[in-house]
DNA sequence: ATAATTGCAAACACTTTGCACCTGT
DNA sequence: ACAGGTGCAAAGTGTTTGCAATTAT
């Protein structure tokens, strides 16, 4: 049976109020201060993705696993994300082009796409507003 | 100026032989015997894909990085590309669904995906049929 | 001759783990 | 009481780097 701790609290919370970011366990760990180990992170995110209540996967610009809170009423399972480069936003794809793109996939190139370990990158309007000047 | 060294020769003849597949240096070192050093190998990895003879991206699965050999013919940079989480073969995604699909990100979600550091990863037709039994 | 490359071992950065102590039920 | 959680420090993993020796030009 799983406890409630405090620490687990203050994580869950953290993620769940930066839900428009991905963070790495760096950050996080800056945003709880002192309040949670090192250890008891990571641990707590290992649990929480068997869970289903985040997302895990690397960011080869910060070379460092990065975590992505699990809206369960987005259903952020079954569309793709984009995250930008620039400014680590994430984006939330829901739209019929998407759809379609991955059936398409599916049955013109038989493959199936996994959405839950799919992250699109690239740069997003503010960021490409910003860097054009 | 670069010098031509019989470790880079047969580094690179290793990644472009195996061009179906994605290799992580563990088991490219494996292919290379006592024939070059781990040193050397990341070296030459990293100035070929400076050079862009070759890419590199993070395999989850494997918690490394896996190497994929750029054809320069097939203009592997503007194209996406689709993993199997399986067999851990790539397939060059060169159509026009996958235009029209990036188009439509730009345009309509102002994002501007960068194919060269996006991964699609999911399940192969073969490796699905086996699955199925 | 000399600039580039190599191999070794040490250093790194991030993540995971063993263990004694603490906390929730 | 005791199963589960925590924090520390140590270990682990893949990758990178300093340096002296070696090789290509």
């Amino acid at each position: 049976m799983e406890y409630k701790t405090k620490q687990k609290e203050i994580i869950i919370k953290i993620l769940k109020d930066n839900n428009e970011l991905s963070m790495n366990a760096k950050e996080i760990l800056a945003k709880l201060g002192s309040s949670v180990s090192k250890a008891t992170l990571y641990r707590a995110l290992e649990r929480l993705e068997e869970e289903n209540k985040i997302r895990r996967f690397y960011n080869e610009v910060t070379s460092s696993y990065e975590y992505q809170y699990l809206d369960a009423n987005d259903k952020c399972s079954s569309h793709l994300h984009l995250k930008c480069n620039s400014c680590g936003k994430l984006f939330h794809l829901h739209c019929e082009e998407s759809d379609s793109f991955l059936s398409h996939i599916a049955h013109d190139h038989s493959f199936f796409v996994s959405q839950n370990e799919t992250m699109i990158y690239g740069i997003c309007k503010s960021c490409s507003i910003v860097k054009r000047g």
